[in-house]
DNA sequence: GGGCATTTTGTGCAAGCGGTCAAAAAGTCG
DNA sequence: CGACTTTTTGACCGCTTGCACAAAATGCCC
C-alpha cells in the first residue's frame, strides 16, 4: 500500500484513455514515446514512471479497448431478438468509417490492429487477442444458442461455428474498411450473412 | 536502353522473392534494411540501386505478393464445381497455420498485413490493397455468378454481396489465424458459411 | 514542523534506423 | 587497349527512438 510521497498530478485512467486513442488510430510503432509525452501533456518520467514502458503501456490500453468493447457487446446481445443485434455488431466498422475523416477518429478494430503488428512476435499479446477472440466467441455463440432454441436463427451449423463464422466475418470487414469500403456493399455483405442466419 | 556498364551480380527477381517472404513474416516496419541486406546478401548500396528506397521495395514485394495470388486464385475458380474451390481458398490460411512453427513460413495474408500496417498512412499502399480488394471481390463474383446460373449456388444474395461477404470472410480467418487457431473450429466455420451459399 | 515517500522535471545517452556517397571493380564497345 | 557506363563495396551521416537518472518539488504522517 503506497500511501504516502507526492501525489500524481494527472489522472491515470484518463491518460490510459488518451493513450488509447492515439494508439488505436496510429498503432504501436507508428506511435512514438514523444507522441504520446506530447498528446498527453506530461513529462517522459511521469510516464514511464505510471505505466512502465512503451509495450506495458499499449498493451494496458489494448486492454481496456477490449473490456469496453465486451461490456458494449454484451449489453447489445443480451435483449430483445439476436440477429438486428449482431446486423449492428457487424456494421459498426462499417458506419465507423464514415466519421474517418475527422482527425482522431481511430480506424479498424483494435484487436485486429494488435494481431496484425504485435502478435507475430509479443506472446503477451498473443495471449489477450487468444482470449479476447474466445470472449467472443463464447458471448455470440451463447447468443446464438439462445436464438436457435427459439427459433429465430438456424441449426444447421453449431453456434460455436457461427460464431467464429461472426468472428472471422467482423474481423475482416473492419480490416477491409481501413483501405476505404464501398459502404453499400459492405452493409449487402452483412445483410447475407444474416439472412443466411435466419431460420 | 542500358546496354553497357558493369552487369548486375545478383538476380533481381529472386532478390525480389526472398524479400517478399522476410516482409511477409516481419512486416514492414520490423524489418530493417540490414535484414534485407543480410538475408539477401548483397551490399545496401546495390539494393538501393536496385529497387529505390525501402518503401518502394516493400510495395514491389506486396504487388508480387498480388500478382502470385490472383493467379492461384483464377486457376482454382476456372474449372469444376465453386464451392469446393472457394472452400480450399478461404481454409488456405487455416491449414497454412499448421506450418508456421517452421521458421521463416510467412503468415497471414500480405494484403491484409499491409492493409494494418501501411495504408492508414501510405496512399500508395492504399491504392494496391484496394485494387486487390476490387479484384478478389471481381473473380469471386463472375464464379459465383455462374455457379448461381447452374443453380450450384443460392442466389438469396447477388453474386457481388456474396464475393463481398467472402473477402471479409477470408482476410478475418487469414488475420485471427495468426493469433493461434483452433483448426478445427476454423473449418467449421467456414463449411457454415459454404452450406449457407448452397442452393 | 520535520522527515519521508513518491512524483515531477529535464537532460542525457547508446543503439538502431533509413539513406547517401565516393572510390573501386567489372563488364561493353569503338 | 582504352574510354565509358553501370554496379559493387563499405564507410559514413544525421536523425529518431526508447529509456535511465539525478535533482527538485510536493504532500502525508508522526
Amino acid at each position: 500500500m503506497a500511501r504516502t510521497g507526492r501525489p500524481r498530478a494527472f489522472d491515470k485512467d484518463e491518460a490510459l484513455e488518451r493513450a488509447l486513442l492515439l494508439f488505436w488510430s496510429r498503432g504501436y510503432g507508428e506511435t512514438s514515446v514523444q507522441d504520446l509525452v506530447d498528446a498527453l501533456a506530461l513529462e517522459r518520467g511521469s510516464l514511464y514512471g505510471a505505466f512502465g514502458d512503451k509495450r506495458q503501456f499499449y498493451l494496458a490500453a489494448v486492454q481496456l479497448y477490449w473490456d469496453t468493447y465486451e461490456r458494449e457487446l454484451i449489453t447489445a446481445l443480451e435483449a430483445g431478438p439476436v440477429l438486428p443485434a449482431l446486423r449492428e455488431v457487424l456494421t459498426h466498422p462499417a458506419r465507423a468509417q464514415e466519421y474517418a475523416s475527422d482527425v482522431g477518429v481511430p480506424q479498424g478494430c483494435m484487436i485486429g490492429n494488435t494481431t496484425a503488428e504485435l502478435v507475430p512476435h509479443d506472446a503477451e499479446a498473443r495471449e489477450i487477442v487468444a482470449r479476447s477472440h474466445a470472449r467472443f466467441t463464447q458471448i455470440v455463440a451463447d447468443a446464438l444458442r439462445r436464438a436457435q432454441a427459439t427459433n429465430e436463427v438456424t441449426q444447421a451449423a453449431t453456434p460455436e461455428a457461427q460464431a467464429q463464422l461472426l468472428l472471422f466475418t467482423v474481423q475482416g470487414l473492419s480490416l477491409v474498411s481501413r483501405a476505404g469500403l464501398d459502404t453499400s456493399a459492405a452493409l449487402a455483405a452483412v445483410d447475407a450473412l444474416i439472412d443466411a442466419l435466419r431460420a
